[in-house]
DNA sequence: GTCTATAACTTGATAGAC
DNA sequence: GTCTATCAAGTTATAGAC
């Protein structure tokens, strides 16, 4: 039963210190601010972890590794480009609506990594860019995508998902279904009404 | 003489925090960094500046001041929701690339301002965003636009263009008018190609 | 595992000589 | 205006009693 307790407790530090993360930010979170919420004093959190560090850096490499097995996924799948963009960006949406704080600390406060994790990280992202950046020149290429600029699509596209966490409330007035259905279709359509 | 020195070395004193603001953070960066990037004591910046914070609130408000007086202008000009979405876009595109270190802070820091500044800014913030979505909902009711949720569209529009400053770099090989076309052009009419 | 006490350090900001 | 010296408060993390 201790072991059980212990996990239970090292999941409560890790779920509380993302979100205190993302309210302060991962420099103004103290370890202090931390135990309080999980209800110890802060030389006892260390009973369970091993550094503020370490969790920052857990929660940055398990997001990192979730959008790389869905790229890989993404990758496989039959279908042209605009079939695997539209995956992509359901991968985004779907995250960041279901695993909202830990997204969000992926993406605001990866920067305060310290090396060698810090370029290890960047690495991940790059790659991940880079995979995308290949489905989108192939789309151009056979023209099933506008002929503009691969690097201005793929930036436009990511940035309009990677802060969805900034302005989405699960509880509001638009339902998750509407959220994707209408993202999609704006980043694949436009915004413009085209009558026939 | 005296009093111009000072004046250059106080908005040297700014440019470099912004700078510093950028690379780490607010709350990372420290005044004894700051100090050594304008080769003074940290002290010394006590002379030009009354405090940390104080950088941070002319940064923050200096750009939302800038954004609302270019919704003052695009509100009063003729032409339908397109025309107006387009000015817009235009002006945070190109705010991005001639102001990239003050857009970066104020888009990424100031939620380190404390109260009664963070209040405020949060105001503007919201103020700004509501005049946005009103051109949106008057673009949809007519039928300009797609009768997709204008929050949507809002947010994708934002956040296509808010963290332009993460990845654009003017010196690169995508040119400002090719960014400018590119951007505009995709979120109006999106990526697919259309062909007739 | 949790606590108190504390080490070792960094932070923003000030006092006062020059 | 710039410096040295310093303060008071905050930081992460550890030592050792229980």
């Amino acid at each position: 039963m201790q072991e059980n307790e212990k996990k239970n407790k090292k999941q409560d530090i890790y779920r509380e210190a993302a979100k205190l993360f993302r309210e302060k930010g991962y420099n103004a979170a103290s370890m202090r601010d931390l135990a309080e919420r999980v209800q110890l004093k802060a030389s006892s959190l260390y009973s369970h972890i091993g550094s503020k560090e370490e969790i920052l850096v857990k929660i940055c490499f398990d997001n990192a590794n979730h959008f790389i097995d869905g790229m890989e996924k993404v990758e496989n799948m039959k279908g042209g480009a605009a079939d695997k963009i539209k995956a992509l960006l359901l991968l985004h949406i779907r995250t960041a609506i279901e695993e909202t704080t830990a997204v969000t600390v992926f993406n605001d406060e990866w920067k305060h990594l310290s090396e060698p994790q810090l370029s290890e990280f960047v690495k991940l992202r790059k790659d991940y860019e880079n995979r995308f950046r290949k489905i989108i020149k192939k789309g151009i290429d056979e023209g099933e995508l506008k002929d503009l600029s691969a690097e201005i699509f793929l930036y436009s596209l990511l940035n309009s998902v990677y802060w969805l966490h900034n302005w989405y409330r699960p509880q509001g007035k638009i339902k998750p279904e509407q959220l994707e259905h209408d993202i999609v279709l704006m980043l694949m359509d436009g915004i413009i009404n085209v009558r026939m």
